[in-house]
DNA sequence: CGTTTTTGACCCGCGC
DNA sequence: GCGCGGGTCAAAAACG
């Protein structure tokens, strides 16, 4: 089983090619060329690609922001009114995937699903379940292209991942290894 | 039995 | 103020 890691990006995820209820949904091809070695950084719009277990390649686009939200106090049950304004970081990306749950290495619990206006597909609600680490995400799939699923992740985690160690040179040269139109290994 | 999912209610910001 | 859209809560169910 082969497993990436994104460790230079403050935001890592990790992704790997076999999940405990389904089989290979994906895996890593290639970069594309225009994208620079230092791949996922801040501010920077990254691309590479995917493989279905049926071979078909698979556009991987991230997108980063940052938003500026109220934190704390929600409704009448908090007595804290803090109002204090925090930057958060969001990293959203794409992927083409038969699963919605992409396993980035780090524990999700659920915590809502909601119809979104004008989008057949539901969108979930994330949160890591790492005591203390208030990182989100939301996974959503696109109505015009099914076959999409749209992840975005909220916050930088504080805690560092348990999972795998590689490390993103080492992701690199993986994909690199692949090259454009081989066939997946799985 | 601890953890996660499900799901309707609730909350909030915003436009009218 | 009201309704709408989207995000979250929380209780119960499901899960392992």
């Amino acid at each position: 089983m082969e497993s990436f890691t994104f460790s230079n990006y403050q935001h890592p995820f990790h992704f790997s090619s076999s999940s405990s209820s389904s089989s290979h949904p994906y895996s890593f091809l290639s970069f594309e060329d225009h994208h620079p070695s230092s791949g996922l950084v801040p501010d920077v719009d990254a691309s590479a690609l995917l493989a279905n277990e049926d071979g078909s390649n698979v556009v991987f686009d991230g997108k980063r922001s940052e938003v500026t939200s109220e934190e704390g106090n929600r409704g009448a049950k908090s007595g804290k009114t803090k109002g204090e304004k925090a930057k958060k970081q969001r990293y959203a990306f794409q992927t083409r995937s038969r699963v919605d749950i992409l396993d980035d290495g780090y524990r999700w619990r659920k915590y809502g699903q909601k119809a979104v206006k004008n989008n057949k597909f539901p969108r979930s609600y994330y949160r890591c379940t790492h005591r203390g680490c208030s990182v989100k995400k939301q996974v959503q799939r696109l109505t015009n292209d099914e076959d999409v699923v749209v992840t975005t992740y909220e916050g930088v985690h504080s805690h560092t991942i348990q999972k795998s160690t590689d490390d993103f040179e080492h992701i690199l040269s993986q994909l690199h290894i692949y090259g454009n139109n081989s066939t997946a290994p799985f």
